[in-house]
DNA sequence: TTGTACGCGTTATCAG
DNA sequence: CTGATAACGCGTACAA
């Protein structure tokens, strides 16, 4: 005779809460749910055999049941070791807290493949929206499930052929922001040192540059753009080059921390009087001292879900295509605390 | 006649493709599932239909049927903006995705009812397994759901009144390299700086301090403990006051990276030469130039995921206990890169 | 106040 | 090879 306890065993149903309470299983039903319309009595029987044996009601078959659709919402981000996507995925899950609904992350790893995958996997949960940071090039397969009923938005970058709400950081205002920051510190010639162009962020920045260098009427030649720089180290190489050169430059613009980081380094190493401002946000750059814009991930991945809520609250309502995030300069200084970690 | 297409279609079921192909349901089935015992042409047909309608099996329903556990795991981490917990469950989610099992991520706020909130909602779910770190004071309610079969592991800390696995990293003898670290630099009075010890891991680092200077024979009073640190300015403040006193120290251990950094603050103004080591391992101990335990939350949450699918294989296997990681020192320079954000 | 019959979308059984 | 029919756990409609 071998106990009963040593296998796994599964839930217990509400079929097994009523047939202990001595009920019919709507009535153990009625007392878990609606509570109306039920004796005190049977109540109780039903209410203790439901703690005696641990019942919790099945979700799946309720979901199934009426239809509904899930509270899940499903997120895609690159990379959650990533500050950044993680900032993004707290600010969303926040936010979708607040609203009852459960976020199903998972990482795309820039992998287009990858993403499709875990997309279709979220879809047949019946997710009831998809966060997306975008890295495929085609997300017309997706139409008929917004159809349906899926709510969709992009975040941080715009999903390629798909009709559907981004919500992103205004990049290209953001480094005019940064050029003027500069301008008014009475610098002459002002560099950008980007990423690779590749990257669209990177390239909405590049654009962004060359763009408020028209108009400011800089010179290109005294306010070069240096690209492909995705380390600190090459970083603070270009940096030094744009110091020590003939006619140096009196301002860099750092197309994120990173750069930033090795900016200052070279700046600092070279006791140099040129400014120096970033686009990110993180306590790095805070702790080089500096200035960056407020670009802060959690206020756009709250955003996104915000604009998802509305999208699911609301589903024939006209889209609003791609939505900018504003960004400006944080004179306060951060207040860092210290976690439980 | 209003448009049908305005109001947002339910998703097509497995009836409807089978409706469209002209056969039953179960052909269209199997078509799409087993594939096997089909005739090619019947097969065809079913497939066309489905890609038609754009057929999405719905996953919840085929749970339902087979009984099958979700392969869901539900993870709760404290705050998902904190770089140590987004590792956390960077590593887990890497790990799971390996094998199939998809990420329910929710944040606790350290808030021990939020927290139990989440946890019902997760186990309503059916998820397959739990992967917590802990914020409440209890989990004994959870050992009805073990022998169920969910499987269930801390990470970080121990869960209290629960016989489960807890995956935590070796804050004692993390410390105690850390003595020995400055001791090899003939360090002679070392002090530590921890955060508050209500906060578990503060707590065990303190205790490992203070049995580390038993057994290292050093002096209390001139290795002294300050705790309730948890800002960079009040670290910064507190290794002021231990660098100026009448017998000032010469080595201190920071119990975490954010008191690192006050630290280093401290000793660079006052030009010290007294020496500094960390705890934490975020970047931004690695900045400022000090030598930090290689205390990785990626391969913590890694390795809490991989114990927990150990679990879900052999639900009947002994229970490891608390799991100590061990701490060292790393040596090698890390390498930071950009990304798209 | 309580119980019965049915349906959600899927798969399993067992017959044709 | 294919198709009715039952069943998973739950809620709704209607009847008792």
């Amino acid at each position: 005779m071998a106990p009963k306890s040593s296998a796994p065993q599964s839930h217990p149903t509400l079929a097994d809460v009523a047939a202990i309470a001595g009920v019919s299983v709507k009535t153990a039903s009625r007392v878990l749910n609606e509570s109306m319309n039920v004796s005190e009595m049977t109540a109780k029987k039903v209410q203790q055999a439901a703690t005696l044996l641990g019942y919790r009601s099945n979700r799946l078959a309720r979901e199934l049941r009426t239809g509904t659709l899930s509270n899940l919402i499903g997120m895609i981000v690159s990379d959650l070791a990533n500050p950044f996507y993680a900032g993004l995925a707290s600010g969303a899950e926040e936010e979708l807290s607040k609203n009852g609904l459960d976020l199903l992350l998972a990482t795309s790893r820039d992998d287009g493949e990858r993403e499709r995958l875990l997309i279709d996997s979220l879809l047949e949960r019946r997710v009831r929206g998809l966060m997306i940071v975008p890295s495929a090039e085609d997300y017309s397969y997706l139409h008929t499930e917004r159809k349906r009923g899926v709510a969709i938005v992009f975040v941080d970058r715009p999903g390629p052929y798909l009709d559907a709400d981004s919500i992103v950081s205004d990049n290209q205002g953001g480094i005019a922001t940064c050029i003027d920051r500069l301008l008014a510190q009475r610098c002459k010639n002002i560099a950008l040192i980007a990423d690779n162009a590749k990257i669209w962020t990177a390239s909405q920045r590049i654009e962004g540059f060359k763009k408020a260098r028209l108009t400011r009427k800089l010179d290109p030649s005294q306010s070069p753009i240096v690209g492909e720089i995705h380390t600190i180290d090459l970083a603070e190489k270009a940096a030094r080059e744009l110091l020590l050169q003939k006619n140096p430059v009196d301002g860099i613009v750092a197309s994120n921390d990173l750069i930033a980081i090795g900016v200052a380094h070279a700046v600092a190493s070279l006791g140099s009087q040129c400014k120096v401002v970033s686009f990110d946000d993180f306590a790095t750059s805070k702790l080089m001292n500096v200035p960056t814009l407020d670009h802060d991930p959690r206020r756009l991945g709250s955003l996104a879900a915000e604009s998802l809520m509305r999208r699911i609250k609301n589903p024939n309502e006209k889209n609003f295509g791609e939505v900018l995030m504003k960004l400006d300069f944080r004179e306060e200084p951060i207040k860092v605390v210290t976690s439980n970690a």
